[in-house]
DNA sequence: CCGAGTCTTTGAGACGATTCAAAAGAATCT
DNA sequence: AGATTCTTTTGAATCGTCTCAAAGACTCGG
């Protein structure tokens, strides 16, 4: 209740609010006897700033959006904690908004963080094909797209998504499986869409040796996963896949639950891989083989390039830094299948 | 860039900025033509509403600040998702911020989100006694707490970690296990102490034929787990204990990782329990027995109390909402030890 | 003691939306 | 037509802070 103000403050310091505002904001032009005197006064009313009120009048914030697919993957997590780091560094703020993949969540958001006048968005888009990201771009927010197509209207820093689902494929190949299954989400998204096209790739590479099947589902859940597993493991084993490369790891370990309440071993009836090489995916039933990326660095390089627009607008050029992913090897596809 | 405001819409519109306001507000007391009108003007400008601009006018902000010990504790998320469901209903938005375990960064968060006049705050504070907490509170911002002690200052929801410890210890002593440890984090976590407490009543009531060791770490993280799992793993096999209950199910996956890469066999040389029955526990190398809370319903829960101080302050009475852990036994405490 | 520099402090506008008393305009009734 | 009521619209004041031109206070050399 007790919210007080620059004026009062002035009052009881005897200065004018100018001289507190000069205190809060650059106290080496302010006479030492003076700057006491106000810090004296903040102290005692328990003076807190209005950065609301600051925030209008200067015009630019110090937070940040960041909109992610799914807070509940920690992949995204890890993103966050890497962009929050360099935020901590600017003190600058990062606010998490999670789009749950839902294409309304995903605006509402952005309708917030638009009119609260945030310094930037960073977000990963539910869809390629996001028109009014790009009016809010066009209205002045600046974005940096986070693990997502460059559309070439703004910033990107993303992980080569095809090369991943082709050394992923190609390790599956190169392990002996023939008949290989991508456990996939909507194509819609586009991380989605490049890793399957990768370890099509891969499979092409093969020579008609390698058989692909496919199977999506609405989200990249672990239940969801797990409804694919279950089917999968219904299957005589002739038409069941040996291997299965899932879009990400939550789905790969919703699969691998569903393998082992059915009985069926990992990696002897079935190899598996993930993707994201998330923290659990060790600690899964059968450590579980993924295509790992560099999650903190993907946050903290699309903060910087925000924060390098945001500070030379003029003379900045958009650019796409794209990162390598990695193959980590575990027990859940270790297993060299005899042919 | 082209950020249009209210009197521009105004000019377009020609009628008044109140008029354009009202639209904004309360477009039902326009005359439909006028209001058309704006709608038009809004459109043709891109006009996006200054949500800064109105929150200091107003004077109330429509969104909450929800500190959490440790975003990368899917524990953590699944309660911040609870209370952004809650916040959606009420067009409010939820910004998460991570103390980290850290002293310093909750106080900071807790600044910036005092200088942003947020319209309240739920928090699981870092240590038991926070005197900055409560001069936040004196001066008027409202606090829930979460998962954490009530103090009367404010409202508080949690659940009953004494039980759960006991809940905890109880079954492990009925599975047989005579020499038991409780594998802990800082004791000034109020949670951690009163696990601890609740296991030790547990071993107390089993009348001295129990042995309870302790270990502890500074956080609760999975590479604290791992690091206590190691040292506990180089331990001869009599003094080993026979059962490790863990503050968390994080350290309890890190602990679960140590044991398998020192080749011993869970539960038969060593039973598990975890504590928050986080998803990934289910899906653990050896699915994880844990103490579950319902964790979306803590967040909830909080936000309620909340709102129901904000919209009246006057006849609020703070509360203590009390929740009840339940047992969920899997596969890594599931053997019967003989005695 | 004066004038030219330095330091400090002042205070009147912004910033963009909301509010609300009052004015203007329309409609109804006598 | 004039009085009365109801509906719409207006625009000045306000929220709390920052900015910046200008005023005031000091210092120092001549």
């Amino acid at each position: 209740m007790a919210t007080r103000n620059i004026k009062e403050v002035a009052q009881l310091a005897r200065v004018s609010v100018g001289t507190v505002s000069n205190v809060l904001n650059r106290p080496e032009i302010v006479a030492p006897a003076t700057r006491e005197r106000v810090f004296e006064a903040i102290k005692k009313l328990g003076f807190v700033r209005n950065e609301v009120a600051r925030h209008l009048r200067v015009g630019r914030s110090r937070t940040v959006g960041l909109v992610v697919l799914d807070v509940s993957n920690p992949f995204f997590v890890d993103v966050a904690q890497g962009a929050e780091a360099v935020a901590d560094d600017h003190d600058s703020m990062v606010v998490l908004c999670n789009s749950a993949g839902d294409p309304g969540r995903e605006r509402r958001h952005l309708d917030q963080l638009e009119q609260q006048r945030v310094m930037g968005i960073l977000i990963t888009p539910v869809e390629m094909e996001t028109p009014w990201l790009e009016e809010l771009v066009a209205r002045g927010t600046p974005v940096v797209l986070v693990d997502s197509p460059a559309t070439g209207l703004q910033c990107s820093v993303a992980v080569d998504d095809r090369l991943g689902g082709q050394i992923a494929g190609a390790h599956l190949i190169e392990r002996g499986h023939r008949r290989i299954m991508f456990v996939g989400g909507p194509s819609s998204i586009k991380q989605v869409a490049d890793r399957h096209a990768g370890v099509t790739s891969a499979v092409a590479a093969a020579d008609g040796a390698v058989e692909l099947l496919v199977s999506t589902s609405p989200t990249l859940t672990v239940a969801e996963g797990r409804a694919i597993g279950e089917r999968v493991a219904a299957l005589p084993a002739a038409e069941r896949p040996t291997a299965a490369f899932c879009a990400n790891d939550m789905m790969a370990l919703g699969f691998l639950q569903a393998m082992a309440s059915h009985g069926l071993r990992v990696p002897e009836d079935l190899a598996i891989i993930g993707y994201d090489d998330i923290d659990f995916a060790a600690a899964a039933a059968v450590p579980l083989s993924s295509i790992r990326q560099p999650r903190e660095l993907l946050g903290r390089t699309a903060i910087d390039l925000l924060l390098e627009e945001v500070a030379e607008p003029e003379q900045h050029r958009h650019r796409q830094v794209i990162f390598q992913p990695d193959l980590v090897i575990r027990e859940s596809s270790a297993l060299r299948r005899e042919l």
